[in-house]
DNA sequence: TGTACATCAGTGAACGCGCGTTCACTGATGTAC
DNA sequence: TGTACATCAGTGAACGCGCGTTCACTGATGTAC
């Protein structure tokens, strides 16, 4: 009556997992070697979930409105395959939180390594962010959109992970020795107005009517002008 | 096989109509005065159908997960109903997103026939907002989660209803004198940046867990200390 | 190394359910005369 | 004012469909000896 159209090694093989942002193995070593572990074969399944959860973000869907058989079916799998990885829809989430979280954090670990941009620091950093969100667009989707409009458990993961962001954003600022005279507390307060900025423009980029010059130029000119309103404030706040 | 519990003008009774937030004519007279007219009760059943979706929100649903037949359901209506109302549920979005922008555009309103609060302005100003939101909770819930999490359709109409409140602001501190020296420009800008940091301090509002006064006043402090940076920075920005 | 058994990721079928949409209808309200 | 007809908001039944979850199963991988 239905007849399956992939076998199961086939369906295994099935679409190379696009946007893998925190892959562990190299793609030549799974292509090449020949037999791989059960673990191996269980955290690629898991990994085709999380990418076909993304895919779908990426074709416009929200992940609130997702259908775990429509994630399955994405991932090349039966829907009770699902259960054996996770509980239900919001342990994926959680999942995509935490590719958020390291999302956002090797943006911070990219800028220590390469610096602030010497000139124009401000608009150098800003362009930076405008590209690095371009090319992670799904994960930026998926935590702009779930950090206001997701379950409370994806709302409250993330709040976290926005926190962490903005300390260690806190400290790398004070390790620069930018602002010296500011209070840990005021330092923090400010980096959590700076991360709310950021993800908020991120909706605004992402949002971005394509081929429309004018338009991107006032939203980046926008954000540039009001992060160095928040920095300005910052220079002369006393705590 | 499946007896209807209300007939057509009990269903049409039920349930009066909390959070009713526009309504134009009182209670009083819907309930007193006999028959009514045609315009008028497709009028009432079309605001019943939006308290029934903002009634959804107010149990914890984020309006992105609802469906037609749940809001008819709520409304005491039968889910073909709906259609004489709305040809879709991105239609009824937009009629709550113009009730955000109602209301929005109301405290404006009170803002300016009460003044500003005469001694620390922000702080005192942050408190009459954060009562205005818990207040309004499902109508500000609704905004704060589609504003990144709804259809490309919701978000951008609330991306304009949000810079309509940015502007009015901006034209409201320029009567007032506040920064007489800024272009309009950079009040708009300004104005654009309180904005969504009021509306993303209206979502922690309202995720504030009930009966926890530290962490109401934590947040409550961190807002106002943001505000004040936002505004020390205006203070000083020359353009 | 070879064999016999255990594990368990993924299958396929089934379930009951709520979904969006369509349709011809009903009966109260509105209107023309 | 009274009557005959038109309008149309809301009904109720039906449709095909995709949903989440369960279950016994299969067969490749892993392990003990």
């Amino acid at each position: 009556m239905h007849q399956p159209i992939l076998t199961a090694s086939q369906r295994a093989r099935r679409q190379p997992a696009e946007s893998r942002l925190a892959a562990s193995a190299p793609l030549s070593r799974a292509e090449s070697e020949g037999p791989i572990s059960r673990t191996e074969r269980k955290e690629r399944t898991r990994q085709r979930l999380i990418d076909g959860a993304l895919a779908l973000i990426g074709r416009g869907r929200s992940y609130t409105s997702l259908s775990l058989r429509e994630i399955a079916r994405e991932a090349g799998v039966v829907p009770a395959a699902f259960y054996r990885h996770f509980r239900d829809l919001d342990e994926l989430g959680l999942a995509l939180v935490e590719m958020g979280g390291v999302t956002l954090r090797r943006l911070l670990r990219e800028a220590r390594r390469d610096g602030i941009p010497p000139t124009d620091m401000i608009r150098g950093s800003v362009l930076i962010y405008k590209r690095y969100v371009e090319e992670r667009a799904l994960v930026f989707r998926f935590i702009a959109a779930e950090r206001a409009g997701g379950s409370r458990i994806l709302r409250n993961a993330i709040r976290t992970e926005d926190g962490h962001f903005a300390s260690e954003m806190a400290q790398d600022l004070r390790a620069l020795g930018v602002m010296p005279d500011l209070s840990s507390a005021s330092l923090q307060m400010i980096c959590g107005l700076v991360v709310t900025t950021m993800l908020n423009a991120a909706s605004d980029i992402l949002d971005l009517p394509r081929g429309q010059p004018v338009q991107e130029q006032e939203m980046v000119a926008n954000f540039v002008r009001q992060l160095r309103l928040i920095f300005l404030g910052a220079k002369h706040w006393r705590e």
